[in-house]
DNA sequence: TTTATATATCGTAATATTGCAATATAATAA
DNA sequence: TTATTATATTGCAATATTACGATATATAAA
């Protein structure tokens, strides 16, 4: 086992958990915090900003880019990544559409 | 290794990410949209509406109950599982200020 | 071409996750 | 007390994730 049955689920339940998963780690978030910060879109400062190696920060980067949460594009030696708006509106969306019907019906029991 | 370096990381990045990754799978999504759906806060219901077994309903609502995603009350032989709105809330804000600061500067890069 | 620099990939060890059968627990019903 | 019912826990096999050293790749500089 300790593979996820996928196919019982829905397209949108799927991608959301994707999604959800490559932001899963602090590591990952930091990323995305980092990119968000610095007004010039960044490549490997990355590594030199997270205390781990460069390997795993590729890893990391990878795992964002594969679930469409950042986009890198071949700068020269090196590579420029930066957020993705489309998946993060994705995101955005989804738990603002969650806030919306819990506002509707209130929630009241528990 | 396969052990995240949680202490690199600042607590809300540790915060976000561990409610990411307890969303990180389509059963929880599920779980998550079902709450959200049925007007009374419901039970071991989950089980006859997912394709898996209880033990791993069981498996998947303790994560999200521990990630602070939903709540459980013992409601005689069965638990009245529901929505945890602050958690829900936290996801929404994180998502709601990310997509704030991308509007700010126009991400114009990549 | 050779060297330097930036990033990715490979290989691998340690640990985590997923899923379920079997079993335990805990509350009500008989 | 003895079922019955609902949920949790245990144990375990299969697979995934995390992290990193070593190495590959690819571009630019000398």
């Amino acid at each position: 086992m300790g593979l996820t049955k996928t196919e019982y689920f829905t397209d949108k339940q799927n991608a959301i958990a994707t999604m959800a998963k490559a932001l899963g780690h602090p590591a990952r978030i930091a990323i995305l915090e980092y990119l968000l910060k610095v007004d010039t879109c960044i490549c490997g400062d990355i590594v030199n900003e997270l205390p781990l190696a460069q390997p795993t920060i590729s890893q990391h980067l990878k795992e964002l880019k594969s679930a469409g949460l950042i986009k890198g594009s071949i700068e020269g030696t090196s590579i420029c990544y930066c957020i993705d708006e489309k998946g993060l509106e994705k995101m955005q969306n989804y738990f603002a559409a969650i806030s919306l019907k819990l506002n509707k019906k209130n929630n009241k029991c528990c």
